[in-house]
DNA sequence: CTCGCTGCAAAAAATTTGCACATTG
DNA sequence: CAATGTGCAAATTTTTTGCAGCGAG
């Protein structure tokens, strides 16, 4: 099921980094170079809306964001954009809040998917936890007769600036 | 974005034991009776949708069952029902394929959210990892300054019946 | 110049809502 | 019999598809 979603509150955690936003853009443009995509200006522009949030968006929010900061696009090609940015690897679907997040590492780490979700504001931290925890995991997993090719954790609680709120 | 759930396909490990099932019915009942829920027609053939199968299941797969089976219900019911399910805890959501699955795990562990997800099958197993694993990864979320609630771990891979199977 | 990508229109699918009626406790 | 819950109809929202034309390389 889906929840629906609320026009996302305003608030403070809500943007990453120039820098963060920037390497990403950098990084992904090489990437999809790479895989034979071309780059065009709908891709910058979910690319960037990506990005420079620090949440996990929908494709509705992404067309939001770009219509609301003077971009034009259409939802439709959000959709398929995300689906391309999903099979290069360079986003993460977040499930407990149903969006995508813009995954920030390099390589081999891409497959990996561990991260924070605050309940209060929705934004997300990349964690990358000890290979020990994984290990462990992936073996308690096997015991069960079970070939692991992927796991996903998701962390729920409050970041640093909403520790307060409800 | 939500997968589009294509006609289940009918594959071996796609029941829960007898047994599973009566026992998640039982407590179902149980919990919801003790919720202050009354007990209906509609809710006992979701429950026992669920505690058959070993499954995710989505809000229109449910309904297909129980139609299916001579039962009757209408999907709207079915929705109604999974959000109760969900609030007295006796589901949990799976994020990789978008549905629920049956939590036969007693009181406390009913918030731990462990799963191992068949990619070929499609079949879940609720998991208990070691609580120092558990442990662990809340100090690491700690270790950024977050304040974990919850902790929902998805395991991807295959099962044993399908080890062998694309 | 060519093939991939986008936008538009429209269909299909998923989810929610309002309300009259049925059912549980 | 008094809520509580269900079904039905219909509205919304979300996601996909087909196709003509634009634009990146």
């Amino acid at each position: 099921m889906k929840e629906r979603r609320t026009r996302e509150p305003q608030l403070a955690c809500n943007h990453a980094s120039p820098e963060e936003a920037r390497s990403f853009e950098e990084l992904a443009l090489k990437e999809l170079r790479e895989a034979g995509y071309r780059i065009t200006m709908p891709r910058v522009q979910v690319i960037r809306a990506l990005g420079e949030s620090n949440k996990a968006l929908s494709a509705y929010a992404i067309h939001e964001r770009i219509i609301s900061t003077g971009g034009k696009i259409d939802v439709v090609s959000v959709y398929r954009i995300l689906a391309t940015l999903q099979e290069v690897g360079l986003i993460h679907h977040i499930g407990v809040v149903d969006g995508y997040f813009a995954c920030r590492q390099a390589g081999a780490d891409r497959d990996r998917s561990e991260h924070l979700i605050c309940e209060s504001c929705g934004c997300v931290t990349e964690l990358s936890l000890p290979t020990s925890i994984v290990a462990t995991t992936e073996e308690q997993a096997q015991k069960a007769g079970f070939k692991v090719t992927n796991l996903k954790v998701e962390i729920l609680g409050k970041c640093t600036h909403c520790q307060g709120k409800a």
